[in-house]
DNA sequence: AACATTTGAGTGAACGTTCACATTGTTTCG
DNA sequence: CGAAACAATGTGAACGTTCACTCAAATGTT
């Protein structure tokens, strides 16, 4: 029986070098090593060259797991939406990788999948893998379960895209109301007045939204209440289902808005397949300004937001939050979209 | 002057609870909280749910990072591309998302930013975050440098979207030898023999080995080589405006290629612009497969990879490296294309 | 009944950092 | 010239876990 000399566990070789290893082969401690890592001021000039030169040779790079585990804080943000193809979603995000590596912040981005506890669980996961704050697109999560998510999470949540009042939430979103307001005056000064809106069930929250701006503003401008319809998803050939069942149930239509601008560009399709011109018969206007629109038979007239400035000002939020430490109560941003003239609408 | 009894350092109520404060909740010790956590089946039953039920009503939930650090496995892996709103690489990041899922891991998604020490400077901070492994499109990132990062990589790397033999990387990519040669002949079956390519400099590597492809089977097939045309950015605008300066440079031209499917929208576009018609005149073809290619005028014919299946090889590449331990030595998977014969080519 | 095995639970150390404090020299200045 | 101030560095503890042990009690075996 031996009585087992303590041996260190792994050192295998392949491991990534330690602030340990630097310091030993700098001749300095630690914490001196630490200390030019940070830029402290008071560190002799030679050893911090001294040390530079060991971290090269030994290609040393700091874990930020250690680091986060005792500073409490792991410049790292999440950012959370259903889907990133989406373009304002990737907008958005590509806009926080910016602000963030301009902040020495690094992002760690997910998609929020209903599956996982209705999205609530992606969102605790990235709260256990340290991140400093939540930047997320509610989706299907409603304001309850944002709220409680809040709650139990110790860092500061932004919430992009929806105008909700809630606590320890800073919520940044597009007037919803001015964009159905833009939208409808456009359409009257081109004389319509029988409005079709094409919904969607994906993002419960945003269309129901949307809605009920767009009849708000329907009915003050013009005091007809307006048709919707759904479609289950929103792809064009939904869009363009949905169009084309709405213009059979309401010939009187002259104008159609589309939930976001995949679905409006069904909605033209579905012009054309019913020998509709657009926008003579049919005026179309969708939400998002995505690229493709402007290339579409006739180019589509869209709302756009500023999802580069809104993912900046969420990225601020943030980081201001976790300044002032204070949990940033319920405030509300609110963006003004902007009407996109093209051709459709 | 006080000789200082040590106090805890922060506790301040806000933080999240750890696995003590669940073991005194529940009146065991740490090491049984853990093992309740990771269903260790030596847990008396009675043990087992009182600590459940601490974890419970406090809310606990395991700090990633702390097992980590001890564990030395984050079940975390790093996902990087130029741009996840690239449908392509937005395909194959959300098809690793479910595979990750399914198998407990989680994705930290970043955009490589070409800044960043010319993209590498982010590969290793996500290295410094912990990540198990690292998948990873290599857009501008040449074999050298994915090389030497591998190299200093204590962690398995899989590189998609290129068929490169480099050491403890595998390479998981579309045939594109084979796309090229369906391409060629898809146009030879139409009889055209005069092929234009639309190429950009975004990213270098691919364009070129898919342009590479393209001339090798252009010229096996019709002996002719091809005027390539280049575009600084792989926007429609470009590819309209690079498909016009080529027609115009050669008349000949009967058959363009985009190398992806909104440059080939562009010569869409390019080509309604000169009165020529598709495919009449001219008929392109595009990459990718998005999904407006199918409502353009006409929809665009294109070669489709299997992202969400590259997706999941990926996650199982590394997966696999991890069990092994091998770093999986220049292993190359190459997947076949598919051609969408729409209306276009 | 004596001993071996299994079961359930606890303890100190370690993971790679930073923080608060301690310890040296070296200036500065009244 | 002695005390105070400062500059440069080092030390032990802590962050929240898991791992390798250890230990006591319960159970089984001959």
């Amino acid at each position: 029986m031996e009585w087992g000399v303590k041996v260190p566990r792994r050192r295998t070789g392949i491991d990534r070098p330690t602030i340990i290893d630097v310091a030993d082969m700098a001749g300095v401690s630690r914490q001196t090593v630490s200390r030019v890592l940070s830029d402290h001021p008071r560190v002799a000039d030679a050893t911090r060259t001294r040390v530079k030169e060991a971290i090269k040779t030994l290609g040393y790079r700091p874990n930020r797991m250690a680091r986060a585990l005792v500073t409490q804080s792991s410049l790292t943000f999440g950012f959370a939406a259903v889907d990133m193809r989406d373009l304002h979603f990737g907008d958005t995000c590509a806009g926080m990788q910016v602000a963030a590596r301009e902040h020495g912040y690094y992002l760690v981005v997910t998609e929020l999948d209903f599956e996982d506890e209705g999205g609530v669980g992606t969102l605790e996961t990235l709260l256990t893998l340290g991140v400093d704050g939540v930047a997320l697109f509610p989706s299907f999560l409603d304001d309850s379960e944002i709220e409680s998510f809040a709650a139990t999470s110790d860092r500061p949540v932004v919430m992009i895209g929806r105008q909700s009042r809630i606590p320890n939430v800073v919520s940044i979103a597009m007037d919803e109301d001015r964009a159905a307001e833009m939208i409808v005056d456009r359409f009257a000064e081109m004389g319509r007045r029988n409005i079709g809106i094409l919904m969607n069930e994906m993002y419960p929250q945003i269309v129901h939204n949307r809605f009920v701006s767009l009849q708000k503003a329907i009915e003050s401008r013009t005091g007809v209440a307006s048709p919707p319809i759904e479609a289950d998803y929103p792809k064009i050939a939904n869009g363009r289902a949905a169009a084309t069942i709405l213009l059979e149930r309401h010939p009187e239509i002259d104008a159609l808005v589309g939930f976001n601008d995949t679905m409006a560009m069904g909605a033209l399709l579905a012009c054309r397949d019913l020998g509709l011109r657009v926008p003579e018969d049919v005026a179309v206007i969708g939400y998002d300004g995505i690229p493709f629109g402007a290339i579409t038979d006739p180019p589509l007239t869209t709302i756009v937001q500023d999802s580069i400035g809104m993912a900046d000002a969420a990225f601020k939020a943030l980081l201001s939050c976790l300044k002032d430490g204070s949990p940033s109560d319920g405030r509300v941003q609110v963006w003004p979209p902007e009407l996109l003239i093209r051709e459709s609408g």
